[in-house]
DNA sequence: GGCCGATCTGGAAGCGCTTCCAGGCCGGGG
DNA sequence: CCCCGGCCTGGAAGCGCTTCCAGATCGGCC
């Protein structure tokens, strides 16, 4: 069917070791036969099994990623950067949701043992111990986004700093009552970025000598439906905040949504801030705490590349900063 | 270093042959051989090797998914449907995001010939006719998901019909000027969804009786800033239309944003409609023609599995139904 | 009892690469 | 002139599977 490494070799008339030397630019080749080689390649138009390369290597060109891809959109901006990097290093990006906690060790298992994949990506998620251990039996360089991982590369930004920003923000406007509305999905999953968000807003609160009565924290399912009645939740209070922090900009359009239903004006009535600047909260004009998530995913993944291609060899944290992200969602409390 | 099916078959004493034909549940193995093999395929914790399974099969177990990934939200929504599938039928997921048109056909062509992938998936780009014919030729089964392609199995919406449908409730709601806004970045990728979606406008005004001069179709660059400008050129007309229809639903959101800072209320002075209904839609209450996007691709999907494995010989065209779905941004002309 | 088919099994060949080892060839030095 | 080392090169072995073919076993039938 294909044209295999063997027709090149005997239309060139070399062997298939030097027509390999020839694929793989080993300096064990002289010029000219180097050249009629690759005469030959183009005009067969031959192009090297990955698969065969990869028996034969004892491992792919491929590099597994590994996101809770059901959540935000914020995945898919690191994706972006990830892809870039991937495909710029001429390796291809095997995508691994995880739509459930329980399947989230048992890919990461199946991605070294079975598929044999050179090298994992893992956003956000924390594998348990046991399953980090195989990893690293195996060799296989992991690293992680958004996540802190000791003795692997990671790439991370400081939550609760970012949290603290946002009630600080709010703080500075002249808000005291300030509420926050977070998801326990993360918690399933074991992501922390909504509980380190909300103890930076509880730090904030202490420190600016505020309370954070334990009503004004609503933590509850995700989704539309949830945001609302969290919201609504808050706005019940008396007094209710006059402020409500998100601990993601989705939620935080659910929370706009919400107070726009209980006939609350944003931001007249209640300043809203969420976090991660995804793409539509340019669009709407969503006051929140940027991640640089795109810059992210393309350090991770070179970061992941450098160590397959033997440029590093420790492992190394990279922090990224968070930056406050003032637009019209934002106002001083009546 | 991992356990091979040699190891099983000298652990079981049996053939390596009768360790394949376990694993592949063939019916020429008795019951109790059957069972002492699986008995130490569990103590051994044995994983047969994609790769070499990939080899001698001459075609791996993965679906290429190639994807225009830097356009819109609605790709992620379909790839979850995409994904779900394809995990469920234990094949794996490459993503194959192509960000230049030249990109294209490239990738197509490397996915065949040097990844081997078992099938693939394209999103709403249609590859030129001389590599169709080679995708063709290597009898690698192609599956098109918001796209028409003769000869190959397909899900398609009819966008001439939505675009008419965006109109014709606007018409109803007694405008009589409405613009459209597009981007030629489609164009650019042979993607036909905003051209569709503009002619069915026209087709609506012009059953209706109604003008649509040139200069109420605004079309430019693709982002944020374009769309901008866009708006203002048909804000700044005398009359200005009283309502504009966004070629997808981000596109809308820029519009929104743009009448706002012009000092246009949405939806007061100015109605918006867009196209697909993507996750944030519904949170900024914009009114939309929905597309079944996370549908389109589970179907997809499930027709490149079925073909696979066997199920299906004969391509299918799948019509997917869209609905326009009326929130809060659309109302009668002042 | 012998033969035949049905049923199951072992193992070799082959998938297309990489790599290692054994040479062949050449030039230069003894 | 011979030998040795440095360059290149060809080709076999091996990566871990699937599959095919040959054979072993067994029961049933003549």
């Amino acid at each position: 069917m294909g044209v295999t490494i063997q027709d090149v070799a005997k239309e060139a008339g070399v062997g298939v070791g030097t027509v390999s030397r020839v694929l793989n630019d080993s300096p064990l080749v002289s010029a000219e036969t180097r050249e009629r080689v690759e005469e030959v390649i183009d005009r067969l138009d031959y192009r090297p099994s990955a698969v065969a390369r990869a028996l034969s290597l004892g491992q792919s060109n491929d590099i597994a990623v590994v996101a809770p891809f059901i959540t935000t959109p914020s995945v898919v901006q690191r994706l972006r950067g990830v892809s870039e990097v991937i495909h710029r290093a001429e390796r291809e990006l095997v995508l691994h949701d995880v739509e459930t906690p329980e399947q989230r060790d048992d890919r990461l298992e199946r991605i070294v043992s079975i598929h044999r994949a050179a090298g994992v990506l893992v956003f956000s998620l924390a594998p348990d111990p046991k399953t980090m251990e195989r990893l690293r039996a195996a060799k296989v360089p992991v690293v992680f986004c958004d996540r802190r991982v000791e003795g692997s590369s990671n790439v991370w930004i400081d939550d609760v700093a970012a949290g603290r920003d946002a009630a600080q923000h709010l703080i500075d406007l002249g808000h005291t009552r300030i509420g926050f509305v977070g998801d326990r999905f993360h918690g399933a999953f074991g992501l922390t970025a909504s509980t380190d968000r909300a103890e930076g807003y509880r730090l904030a609160m202490e420190q600016a000598g505020l309370e954070a009565p334990p009503e004004y924290l609503a933590i509850g399912d995700p989704g539309r439906e949830a945001a609302h009645r969290l919201t609504d939740q808050l706005l019940g209070l008396d007094p209710p905040p006059t402020a409500i922090i998100a601990a993601y900009d989705l939620l935080a359009l659910g929370v706009i949504e919400a107070a726009g239903a209980a006939g609350r004006v944003v931001p007249a009535d209640l300043s809203v801030v969420g976090f991660d600047d995804i793409e539509v909260a340019g669009y709407v004009g969503l006051t929140t705490v940027r991640q640089p998530l795109r810059e992210s995913g393309e350090i991770a993944a070179r970061l992941l590349v450098e160590t397959l291609d033997g440029g590093r060899t420790e492992p190394e944290s990279v922090h990224l900063d968070t930056e406050i992200v003032i637009r019209s969602t934002s106002v001083p409390p009546k």
